[in-house]
DNA sequence: GCCCATCGTGTTAGCGCTAACACTGACGCG
DNA sequence: CGCGTCAGTGTTAGCGCTAACACGATGGGC
């Protein structure tokens, strides 16, 4: 009925050689003539052939596939992540395929790795932002190539991550030198390795400034937790600048304290953290924090690649930080005295 | 020096049987005494073995990949239909591949399907909510199953979607019911079936009603036009009540609005579409429509699994349409006269 | 003129798996 | 007691490809 899709044999018999030699143009080995190339890939497209990676898969014991995985993909920030390393794996030539997990805990980690092996691909990226993530990843064989994306900094595993704690320290650090007394923090889940480093960011600046450290308040990255700790933090007269570990936390705050009469910037200033796309559209428009994705999924395939390409246990020591850059709006200001 | 993956004639020797006896375990065959059985899965197990896709993949010529062609996965609605779609097919045993594309012009999208072709994916799902990107996809094979996303539903492809016009017509009917002579619209861009779908909406309940059908005002899907949108309303008098064709946009006009000192939702209602995360926590809380990713995805996958397992050209005729929700938040109120 | 290196090409084996078929032994039936 | 049936298992071929090797033709150095 369907017809197969024709194979290499098929090809190597319209141009009339044999099928390794449709393999060596294929795959741009030397020593093969001129006249005998162009005549294979004339063949080539008038069969509309295309390899079958599957057996090539088969044959090299690697495909050309890199396994993400990934928790809550809706999220922004692995949302870009992915999107960008999918770019840059497709430039490459490489395809992306997703496990994504519900929760990030070891078993269902474990059971996304194990589909992405039964699949053999060539290397796997984690995008691994909690800490108990990482016990899946370090008993995966060291032969198969691993990067973890914003991991665990005191594990072993290679890791590309954003500069948390250097995304903080300028965050409040602009905070400070606006003027502000201390600069409270709204932060994120307290599993996850990038609250853990917008924190130590914060919390270090406010020492190094010799100024007090209030109390943290604690939250997941929605704006509804967002809103929950605003409408605390509104009712403390004290309270002059808050920074909250993702934007949509800050949308929360902004609009708890627009319920309780506090205006932004004047009152109380307000900085974020991701620049979620529609950051400049918060009212007010919100001063925050920008990671570089496209830069750290660059950065993350070029140390799986070459990992794949050395095929060799180099994985100890890779470590990349992507310092991010503070985007300075509306929403933070000098305190009125 | 890596020892290489055990394979099924490991698995073989360590339970003293045939490696097409394991195979028939693995696959569920009949005619396997309980008794191998247990000796050969016990055998499994010790050795960690796992089937190599790719060698299955090559045999019976599919794999048990699902290729997803998708634009800007960073968009809340293509990412939470990502993620959706990705976990439906976990839970029928498949992996997603995804094959994200700049633009979504025929020729890109024709390069993603190619590549998912090149893996041999058992079939494709793409996300094409513009026009142009339906003919490369009427060019495929009728072979390979294939199910698209919100789709033209003017071409004969088989097609998931959520119902645009019927959710346009609830926030234009809402907004009507509250006492609104008319509802202006800010649309997404001018090629995407979604926003076809919900001007469409917006305009028939209007003529349906009587009311005056007001120009468009054109925009694309990022809170940046909805702004720019947004100062040309807050400045015409007339204007009481704004459908924005998503969530972003709406969040733009609702900062322009501000500005321009008028208030939402006693001076004008606004209505979004999407239902973001965060969409309560807009100043005010938006009213909204909420889609069902979650459905549209669950939907998807069984029309392509459906086609998989047939393996016919059951592809005419198969639409499926997926109501959304109003929300109503405080965004929308009866005008103030 | 001989040898060897180099180029260009073909031949063979085998990756790990499933499908098709072959085989064995136990059982039921007339 | 001979025969067919069928559960349970093994044997073989081959999916499409690459790696390893084999082989002929050419050409340059002595």
């Amino acid at each position: 009925m369907t017809t197969r899709a024709p194979a290499m044999t098929d090809v190597a018999r319209l141009a009339g050689v044999s099928h390794q030699t449709v393999s060596r143009v294929l795959n741009g080995h030397p020593y093969v003539s001129d006249h005998t190339r162009l005549r294979v890939q004339a063949a080539i497209t008038e069969l509309g052939y295309r390899p079958n990676g599957a057996a090539r898969a088969l044959v090299t014991g690697q495909s050309r596939v890199i396994g993400v995985v990934a928790q809550n993909t809706t999220l922004y920030g692995p949302a870009s992540l992915l999107a960008a390393l999918e770019q840059a794996a497709a430039e490459a030539g490489f395809v992306v395929t997703i496990g994504s997990v519900g929760d990030l805990d070891d078993q269902s980690i474990a059971a996304a790795v194990e589909r992405h092996l039964a699949h053999r691909v060539a290397g796997i990226i984690a995008i691994a932002p909690v800490e108990s993530a990482g016990d899946a990843l370090e008993r995966l064989p060291r032969s198969i190539p691993l990067v973890t994306v914003d991991g665990d900094p005191h594990r072993s595993l290679p890791l590309v991550t954003v500069d948390q704690v250097a995304g903080a320290r300028e965050a409040t650090q602009h905070l400070l030198d606006l003027g502000h007394r201390t600069v409270w923090h709204v932060t994120g889940p307290p599993n996850w390795i990038d609250s853990a480093g917008r924190i130590e960011g914060w919390r270090e600046t406010l020492l190094a400034a010799g100024a007090q450290v209030p109390p943290l308040i604690p939250a997941d990255w929605s704006a509804s937790a967002g809103f929950q700790a605003g409408q605390m933090l509104a009712r403390m007269p004290e309270v002059t600048a808050v920074f909250a570990a993702n934007d949509h936390l800050a949308l929360g705050v902004l609009r708890a304290l627009h319920e309780h009469g506090r205006r932004v910037p004047q009152d109380i200033s307000v900085v974020g953290f991701d620049d979620v796309p529609e950051a400049g559209f918060f009212i007010p428009p919100l001063t925050t924090v920008r990671p570089d994705f496209k830069a750290v999924a660059r950065m993350s395939l070029d140390l799986l690649l070459s990992q794949i390409a050395d095929s060799g246990d180099h994985r100890d020591g890779l470590r990349q930080t992507i310092a991010p850059t503070l985007i300075v709006r509306n929403s933070a200001s000098a305190p009125s005295i």
